[in-house]
DNA sequence: AAGTGTGAAAAGTTTCACAGCG
DNA sequence: CGCTGTGAAACTTTTCACACTT
């Protein structure tokens, strides 16, 4: 049995909630709360806890902290995953500063870039290596995620070198289609067609 | 009848693809073809061009500059619409400079931020201005597409005012549930979010 | 009483497969 | 013949509604 695609990004969604909740103190949360704070309705909370287990009590709601352990373990977040940048152009060295990876307990250990005299120049906190080392630097620290934000041209050369070192899971900020084995996860966010998806809604 | 939300983003795809065609002088393409450039099945593609009329020519395919326009009529592109950004910080700025949403045809007019020389020592092209102006600039320029890049704690209390001057698309950067009217189309882009995603899907 | 867990219905989306047109 | 347009089937996801547990 597995969790269906969208039902994983609210898991996500949720544990991030919970973490606010226990912040907060709170020791347990009912679906209909829980669901609320997420932007769901509650029978969609509670379907989507099935997905993952039984783990509420009828008549209380859900433990806070033993539900965000639950999603961890889920979502296989429980050990925490280095993350290579490539591309450290423009949007590239502003997720480098972004302080929302870290906030969800990801580290970006490294970013590559062609020219990396360029994005020194910037004064980023994380190294920037040049584009040639990738390779090494991946096998060595056994990275498996990436996010990539080169130009459009040089976008599925590099996919081709990432996969090839053992990369699982790509972060895409190009507008294409990028070409993987069916092992290898794409994940793209294409912030043009975002807006163009907004205009279709305004009158 | 309306067009399916998926559809929607596919068929911004497809636009871009067109344009590629478009551009290397091609003046029809078949369904085949064109569902490959944009990685989709074919029997796909002809849905969702069917949800915006019958365009195509049985054993010929489809005209490149007539499917365009079409598809530019049904998405609401035909006039191009101001944008503007709010909350000119590492990513804010990041985004200004970006050439993506030019190239697909929004001009990001002004941005405001609540520290605008902050934003302006970076040198952007485009002007930063403080964030008490907004709502007179929106209402005079008759603004109705907003790019998110507020702090958390400010976002909500920013798209109410955004809301009462009468935007109606806001994309989102914020790792947030921004509550708006219904007649208001909010889209998140949540960095962090797609990142999670992706390590549930490696070993 | 309060609130979970889940069958079953409903809604939404994709794919197949082929009739029919140029 | 080649390729579109589309009914119908298959599949996925959401929502309802209520039995059941603490």
């Amino acid at each position: 049995m597995d969790i269906p695609k969208k039902a994983i990004y609210r898991l996500s969604i949720y544990h991030r909630c919970l973490q606010k909740l226990s912040d907060s103190g709170q020791k347990t949360v009912s679906s209909i709360t829980l669901a609320k704070a997420a932007g769901v309705k509650s029978a969609q909370l509670r379907r989507d806890l099935g997905y993952i287990g039984q783990i509420g009590t009828r008549g209380l709601g859900y433990p806070v902290s033993g539900l965000i352990a639950t999603i961890r373990e889920a979502l296989g977040r429980e050990q925490l995953q280095p993350v290579i940048l490539v591309g450290a152009g423009n949007l590239g060295s502003a997720l480098l500063r972004y302080q929302g990876f870290q906030k969800e307990g990801f580290e970006v250990v490294a970013a590559f870039d062609a020219k990396p005299e360029d994005a020194r120049a910037r004064e980023l906190k994380i190294p920037v290596h040049d584009v040639s080392q990738m390779e090494s630097f991946i096998i060595e620290h056994q990275v498996k995620l990436v996010i990539l934000c080169v130009p459009i041209g040089f976008a599925q050369e590099v996919v081709n070198r990432l996969v090839a070192c053992g990369i699982q899971g790509i972060l895409n900020f190009s507008p294409i289609m990028l070409e993987v084995p069916a092992d290898v996860t794409v994940n793209n966010v294409d912030l043009a067609l975002e807006l163009e998806h907004l205009s279709y809604f305004i009158k």
